[in-house]
DNA sequence: TATCGCATGTAATTAGTTACATGATTGG
DNA sequence: CCAATCATGTAACTAATTACATGCGATA
């Protein structure tokens, strides 16, 4: 709904947004996202239009009144009780059991660690953000997007930088 | 396995030494340690042997030779095309959407996900990290536990700061 | 003697991914 | 004309959580 919101109108549209933005923190697979939008529109929290390009069908979906409600007081339902933020990732794990490994074998991963971090950084800041530049120029300038993007950047850039001060002989 | 090879020999306690250090990463259940355990035994990897307390059943688990290298080589098959950490997040999708929301209302948001990464800050520095610390001195100086619950710690340190100085009007 | 923690498992449900299946449009 | 992208869905499978079910041991 807040793709929808943002101007994804097809389920298409949704995907590839997710793709771009959110993936980092919430990927979506085109298999949820069709279904999805069915539930939702069956729930009267969407509105859908039949909207062919050509002889290709699309379905165009738009916010109602009740879905634009639904948002909102879904993102007022955020509480600090809800589970904090899970860095869920098989690298840190590794690094936690690095025990087990050579001297070397466990430089060599905090190094790979390293340059992963970077990427992602570099992932974030150089097509990310700027993709989240564009959106806010062009729909009515949505701040949430790029602020999150920075956050993302920041925060790999700033694990990037504590990795390079492990001595994990 | 890496649990086991840390000194949990039972499922029970796996899952308890889950609950204090990998969960904020990597979260286990019981339901998933039990069978993931035969299965390991099965193939091979840890070796079982009965270890009643009086009548209560229990069974301690080690690692075989097969299994700690299979630990070693997946430690080591860490590369970095591997997809980069996920902040799998609730609060960061809220974040990303909150333009539909009212500036007053964004802002309560944005004091509610600080609060959250402090109280997040503050769990792994005053329990997870003297855990790993003590983990350190019992059993023939584990870092990999202290290294990863400090850069959690710090890692949620900076979201925090971060998120202090966004104008999210 | 009752509650809490230790201990082991199964069953049911839910969430999520991957693969399959199909076909139109657009740009090189 | 061929490849990439747009577009929609279903089916099968895998992973993960939650709930259920049971019972001993220690301690307050």
């Amino acid at each position: 709904m807040g793709m929808v919101r943002l101007g994804a109108s097809s389920g298409y549209a949704v995907k590839k947004a997710a793709d771009a933005s959110t993936r980092f923190f919430w990927p979506a697979s085109l298999a949820q996202v069709y279904p999805e939008l069915a539930e939702l529109e069956a729930a009267g929290l969407l509105s859908r239009c039949e909207d062919p390009h050509g002889a290709r069908a699309r379905s165009a979906y738009s916010l109602t009144p009740q879905g634009e409600a639904a948002l909102r007081e879904w993102l007022r339902s955020y509480r600090p009780a809800h589970a904090p933020v899970q860095l869920r990732d098989d690298g840190l794990l590794r690094l936690f059991f690095a025990d087990a490994l050579s001297p070397d074998e466990r430089r060599a991963l905090v190094a790979r660690l390293r340059e992963r971090a970077a990427a992602a950084e570099a992932h974030l800041r150089n097509e990310i953000v700027p993709a989240a530049e564009q959106l806010a120029r062009a729909a009515g300038g949505p701040r949430g997007p790029e602020i999150v993007a920075r956050l993302g950047a920041d925060t790999y850039g700033f694990i990037e930088r504590w990795l390079s001060g492990v001595d994990f002989r």
